[in-house]
DNA sequence: GACCTCTAGAATGGATACATTGAGTTCATT
DNA sequence: AATGAACTCAATGTATCCATTCTAGAGGTC
């Protein structure tokens, strides 16, 4: 009953490892685009029979899930996707704006003239794939284009700990893309897309502590997007 | 065959969850401790007997124990304790002591007198008990201390999501207790008493600025100190 | 004598069967 | 008619069973 096999269970990783990370990466993926709404049920067999394959590696699945944050198992009910309140999601953004900080001060150190290049492009990828895709599922391009330009400071950064602590924080809570956001409002959009460049130039002039701030700020800002975002949404939960 | 039952199974969270995370705990509080060194194997029947449950918990648990990065599991060759290397706590560190330096700046909005009659106490407990037990096995009254200090001003600090990813950090590789590193070295226990009153001082004074940088210093200090005990340790591993 | 190969054993990964618990419904009693 | 208790059903939690794979050891060949 290969109903729809998991979607990189064999190209990508194939040689890696066990059903169990493929499944919760797919589970994971569901729950970050929304395929998988906040506050719904999470049933084993569901989601067995869904990816094709056994109850078992979905149990092991969940528990990484819990482990993470993203899911809320209770004890005999099964398991749900947190919905986070809004003071979660600012405290949660006030920790990352501060790993991201230091991810600045860091890339400083190692910025180079082909790193703000590739930076400046990322930001200009941001703003060409505007209308891209409709705000239903499946991640945006723009979104695709937002975290490439975290991600590549993360990485001149050379500190895996922080990327990983960042990764940690975001993948916390669904809808974690703020590029959602984004796309629904072009004026939000804008000012993201300035708040990049004004990184950028932190950077180009070396100058740490405005590059931290800078991100600070940023990141403290689309925090208080997707705050409020929730706080909207706050009804449509449990099987929009 | 209840050899030797979980050692908080029903007394402290009897009522909260399920075998499985007990088991996680159990595993993760031995790991922690030392009593399962690092780079053993951990065999999942050995677990279980010890441990008095069957695989089926043992393999959920360890799979919560993987996401958080403590024990690395390959393909089909079980799990182990990571080894982490020296430059790999000193990444956590620094990323530790940014998210106690925040901790810091929040907790001077909300000190009060008792919060800081409490500090002095914790600390005060932390010189106290100094000799206290061989650096053999089982986490030392003056970890708990130690551990009950930067506790205190996660609390105040009011930030469950930090707290959390300190958390993360911190339990994501064993003898995290810098206390092990402290009993050995008096010298060094007493600059962690000194660096601490500096702390409480910058609190006292509302000072966020200098709170922050105090406490950064201090982490960086034991984290230094810290990745110096691996490197000597480095050799000892594999079922020392 | 050394190296390669084949086989046997053990440990993990996955699946299924059984026990337990919570929830929903229905029936009886007030 | 309303409330409470008991029963049934469904979903989770746990244990056992089977397949797969990695490793180690022994034997044979070059």
């Amino acid at each position: 009953m290969d109903t729809a096999p998991l979607p990189d269970a064999d190209s990508p990783a194939g040689k890696g490892k066990a059903l169990v990370d493929d499944t919760a990466a797919a589970i994971r993926a569901r729950i970050l685009s929304g395929e998988i709404p906040i506050g719904s049920q999470l049933r084993q067999v569901e989601l067995a029979e869904l990816l094709g394959v056994s109850r078992t590696p979905v149990r092991e699945a969940l528990r990484q899930l819990q482990a993470g944050g993203l899911i809320e198992v209770l004890p005999n009910r099964g398991a749900v996707v947190r919905v986070p309140a809004p003071w979660e999601v600012r405290e949660a953004y006030e920790v990352r704006a501060e790993l991201e900080g230091l991810t600045c001060v860091r890339a400083v150190r190692a910025v180079t003239p082909d790193v703000l290049r590739e930076l400046r492009e990322a930001n200009e990828t941001v703003r060409t794939v505007s209308g891209g895709s409709p705000a239903g599922e499946g991640s945006s391009p723009s979104t695709a284009a937002n975290d490439c330009f975290h991600t590549l400071i993360h990485t001149v950064a050379g500190n895996r700990r922080l990327a990983r602590a960042i990764k940690d924080v975001n993948e916390a809570f669904p809808r974690n893309v703020s590029a959602l956001v984004l796309q629904d409002n072009p004026r939000h959009r804008e000012d993201n897309i300035r708040e990049h460049e004004r990184i950028v130039e932190a950077l180009a002039a070396e100058d740490a502590e405005r590059a931290r701030s800078e991100m600070k700020a940023h990141v403290i800002s689309a925090g208080e997007q997707l705050a409020r975002w929730y706080e909207q949404r706050s009804a449509t939960v449990f099987r929009g």
